[in-house]
This record gives C-alpha cells, structure tokens and sequence, in this order.
DNA sequence: GTCTATACCAGGATAGAC
DNA sequence: GTCTATCCTGGTATAGAC
C-alpha cells in the first residue's frame, strides 16, 4: 500500500476536465480573464499545465467553456428558481414572494455575483458570451412573469411586459449597484423596502 | 526650419499629465485594467513610458487618478444633465422627459458605457472605486426625483424614494441589459416602450 | 494522457543620458 | 522632465519523457 490515491490510480480524462474547469472557475471569478493566468489555474485544479492545454485549446477556449458550462448549471438555481412551474394566487403575495426570493437567490450567491460581474465587465472583448448571457438568461423568468402579469385583469396594466421587465430590471439593478458596487455601505436601503415599494407600484389596490 | 513641432519645443508637466490620462482613457476603457499595457498607454499618449511613470506612480496610481477624473468630468455630463435645477411641470412630462433624457444621454454616450463596464468589472479588485461611484454618481439624481414624486400628491405615492430607485434601476438596468450585453440585438425592446411602460406605472391616472 | 522542463515573448518598472 | 535602452519577472504555449 502506498500513499497515493487509493481508488483509481489512474484519473480519467472526464475527471480532470471537470477539475480544470473548476479550478478556472475560481480563478476566472476572482481575478477577471485577462488577470488569470493558466499556471494559477492549473494549481487550482491540482493538474499539469500542458493537461490543461491538452483539454482546451488555449485561454480563451477554456473561458468560453467555464461561460457556457456556468449559464447550464448555475442558471436554473438563480433563475429557474423555486417557480419553475407558472404562478398563480393573489398578485400582492405573488410578486412580493417572487422578488423575495429573486433577491434572496442573487445576494446568497456571491459565485453568482462574480459571474455578472465577468460577464459585464468582459462584454466588451467576449460579444458573444453577452449575447448568449442576454439570450438565455432571463428568458423564462420573464416570459413566466408577463403571462402571469397579463393574466391578471383586476391590475390593469397597459403593458404586462414592460412592466415585467421594470420589475426584474429594478431588482437585478439593485443587485448590482447595492451589492456589487458596495452601495449598501454607501446609501444602504432596505431589501423589504425595495420589494414592497415595487409591489405596490404595480398592485397599487387603493387601500 | 525643422519639421518638428512649432509651437512650443518643450511641452509642459501639465500638457503631458493630461495627455497620458487622455491615453490612458482610451486605453483602459477599452482594455480594462488588466488588458491595457503601459506601453499602449504611453503610446496612445504620445509620450515615453518613462514620463508616465515620472507623473503616475505605477498601473494602479495610474488607473486610479484616471477613473477619479472620469467621475468628476464625465458624470456632470450624464447625471447633471439638463435637469440640474428642480423638476417642476406636470408628472407624465417631467417624468416622460426624465427618462427619455437619461437614456438618450448614456445610449448615445459610448464611453460612459466603456466606463460602467470598467467600473463594474473592477468592482472586485478596486473596491473603493465602486464605492465613490456609487457614492457620487447618482445622488443628485435620485435625490432630485425623490423630491419631486414626494412633492406630488396626487400621485399618492406610499414611498418616494423607493419609486425613485425604480425609476432610475429600470433605466440603467435597460442600458446595461440592451447596450453593454448586446440584448438590443437578440430580445429587443424598444425605448419608448420602456419609458412609456415606466411612466404610466407611476402616474397610473385612469384616463 | 499526463507530467517536467523549457522556449519564447511581453509587460512593468528603472537607470542614466540629455 | 523627458527620452532611450534595459532588466527581470512572469505569462502562454509546447516538446519530449513516461
């Protein structure tokens, strides 16, 4: 018996691309693209170099795979969230529990955050990773929201899906300025104030 | 007579200081900070890497002092804007100028987008630059909306400031969505749309 | 298929002439 | 105060052994 690893003395090729990707998503997430460097990424994923190399074909193939991979896996946790069937029930409980947990999901998950942060901050080199940011992301969560929206005659809205967009843009933007740009420690306000202030924009039932 | 410079021989401290920042714009603002190279910076400015290391102390005194000029310079511009004074006039108008004025002023204005990408895609490394950005920039701004939508009763209002919040997250997060992520050429959504869907959630008279 | 070792290049920062 | 020339580190990518 030695002290190497007992299960499988040889890793195979899917468990070590796994481990790249995984140890690029670190470094990727906490340093930027052009920041990160291979070596980095190489001893976070506890590989060779020239592995890494031998999986991906350079940086920027092996950031464009963390991207994909990361919009399959983490989106349906953030987005597809707990309504991934369609909503129904009083529009005030609806959306206030809808931005709670949107907010909830978001400020929880700070892999998350450093993952907009990439995206935003990269989508002036990486275009195409914008586009597919922007083309799946809120897809469903939105369309979810203006069927949901129109459905509801008693509110009267002139344009479901404009407000449904106004009502997500508002909660992901204070995502990002309260969270990701430290306004909280600046001009701190209250996540619940935010919310409620949102659900009686739209609800807006003269009480 | 020479084919060199005929004005003044010998430029001053002061010119090249404002040149290199001028470089360093163009540079950092399309680069982001760990992209761009002293060496570009220099060359952009026209001047010798020694000299930009003679005025600015390394990379990030470089990056730092530029960003901090920026936020002065630059954000009279977009958030200052026409409406400096007080907003006075009829809700829908004000309101529906407002924002058509906001998004018009940043769409139009591509560096400033460069600068929101920058500053968002540093937030990780720089900190106290989102900071004073959350700080500063939009201050005026929503202070001023808060007073007005406060100051109008007849829009019967539970929170002021949290519908000014919205107001202005809706709009950045529509530029931010549709312009830096390239959403505008895969789910588009049209900017009067948007304004009139913000407006008519705010002012709601049943007309 | 994976590692060690290395080629090659580029970037940040500085020394020294003027 | 500004330039030219240079140091040195560290990054990407690969060659060759196992």
């Amino acid at each position: 018996m030695d002290t190497k690893s007992p299960p499988s003395e040889r890793q195979l090729s899917a468990t070590k691309r796994s481990a790249i990707l995984s140890g690029a998503m670190q470094e990727f997430l906490a340093q930027g693209y052009a920041a990160t460097t291979m070596d980095r990424v190489a001893a976070a994923a506890k590989v060779s170099k020239a592995t890494v190399y031998s999986h991906f074909k350079d940086k920027e193939g092996l950031f464009i795979a963390l991207v994909q991979q990361l919009q399959e896996k983490k989106f349906q946790v953030v987005y597809g969230s707990p309504e991934g069937k369609r909503l129904q029930g009083p529009p005030r409980q609806v959306l206030h529990h809808l931005a709670s947990n949107m907010l909830e999901n978001i400020i929880e998950d700070k892999p998350f955050q450093a993952f907009m942060r990439l995206i935003i901050g990269e989508s002036g080199r990486f275009p195409e990773l914008a586009r597919a940011f922007s083309h799946h992301t809120p897809r469903c969560f939105l369309s979810i929201l203006k069927d949901y929206l129109g459905a509801q005659s008693g509110l009267n809205l002139k344009d479901p899906e404009a407000t449904a967009r106004i009502f997500i843009g508002s909660l992901v933007h204070y995502v990002i300025f309260q969270e990701l740009l430290y306004a909280k420690e600046v001009v701190p306000f209250a996540r619940e104030r935010m919310i409620q202030g949102l659900v009686d924009l739209i609800v807006n039932d003269s009480a």
